[in-house]
DNA sequence: GTATATTTCAAACAAATGTTTAATTTCGAG
DNA sequence: CTCGAAATTAAACATTTGTTTGAAATATAC
């Protein structure tokens, strides 16, 4: 009766639950779907082979198990920024960069939590955008689906003069934007052969803001 | 003595050396590194099972054999545009859409060329740059070292004002924007609910290059 | 046409993978 | 303490994987 659900003094049983979880994360993040075996799931876990088909039924069902656990926190942030953007506007339309502050800042504010978890997250997200015609397909219009439809609502109050086509095509971009720069800081470290700090998250949003910012607003002037 | 190494009279091992590079280029795009079987390639190509390893040694191999055929061609149309660009300009430094159209428009025609590829190439592109700790991290500077080099050196000379830091973080962006764009188009078709048509190529590149070129030079004013 | 090299093929191999099973251990309620 | 459910474990199973092998088929040179 003590503590049946809440984390402070887990049951044995969600503490391996939670070890595979953390442990499918990385090893998503890091390999992929495909490249993830149950098998380094459970040594990496420290427990049995057979634990993760008795927490989760399959291997499918433990990675969307772990997607959810992660992709959804960031999701009601999100629209709970917006929520307190819209309600400090007092009923104007918002500007852009305020609706993609909503957007961006929760998964930044996410990465530069926990420094286990700053590239992980970051990967694990766009990576999940990647792997095509495999069950995340169903993922998207699940997780993100709402979440797309309500900030879509919201540029189109903004930019109530522009083509429909052009705020699309411009959030498309913007997206596109913010996953490729938070999963493939490789390149970056790349060509800018480690002068570029991608440890600083907070710095890297506001550019990243900036960029998104100006190119969706001068996509929408045809 | 006829036609040793040209496409017009393949011999028939490399016919079905080519069948066996197109086979995987499909799957490779669709489904990853390790999403994709040498059986499938095989059976897609209709030849044997062993044909991949008598042409290429190993799967890697096959693989970095295709991906090797298909973006050395695009690279090299990138480079190939830059110096018409430059040759145009008459010393002076190129506009910043004149870069990126350099770097943009050759993977928009190969898009657009052949009916098939047109997705195709897009998500191997980007597929390979979200594969990571994995053999295509030595391809990135095998391919993309010296393009990345040369695109910087030409971005700097347009904007000698810029702080070095600011060209890197919003290049990054842009790329970014490119790959993803290209990608993950099944995105645009969701929250667009098919509106958008992304099957014309030309429109496409043409609202990237205003969206990530605005987003890069507004990037820069800091 | 014969011989030589190249290419294709069917079959098998060894390793790895997701999954299942059944026995054992752990733990909390009565 | 005892009982029964929950959790963990070791072992095996059925597939699938990349790879290898040696023979058959095909093309090429003489």
């Amino acid at each position: 009766m003590s503590s049946s659900r809440t984390n402070l003094n887990p049951t044995r049983s969600e503490n391996t639950r939670n070890r595979l979880i953390r442990s499918a994360e990385h090893l998503f993040a890091n390999r992929g779907f495909g490249g993830l075996t149950i098998r380094e799931v459970a040594r990496r876990s420290e427990t049995n082979l057979a634990s993760a088909h008795y927490h989760f039924g399959s291997k499918e069902a433990m990675v969307l198990e772990m997607l959810s656990s992660r992709i959804k926190p960031i999701n009601e942030k999100r629209l709970h920024y917006l929520q307190n953007a819209r309600e400090d506007s007092g009923g104007k339309p918002l500007k852009t960069i305020e609706i993609f502050k909503a957007l961006i800042v929760p998964i930044g504010e996410e990465i530069s939590k926990s420094s286990h978890s700053r590239k992980t997250l970051a990967l694990l997200v766009a990576r999940s955008f990647t792997e095509p015609e495999s069950f995340i397909q169903k993922m998207h219009s699940r997780f993100f689906g709402e979440l797309c439809e309500t900030f879509i609502l919201e540029l189109r109050r903004a930019h109530p003069q522009a083509k429909e086509l052009d705020i699309y095509w411009n959030l498309h971009f913007a997206i596109s934007s913010m996953l490729g720069a938070l999963a493939q800081h490789r390149r970056l470290n790349d060509f800018s052969e480690g002068r570029c700090d991608d440890d600083n998250a907070e710095d890297m949003i506001h550019r990243l803001l900036i960029f998104v910012t100006n190119g969706f607003e001068a996509g929408l002037k045809t």
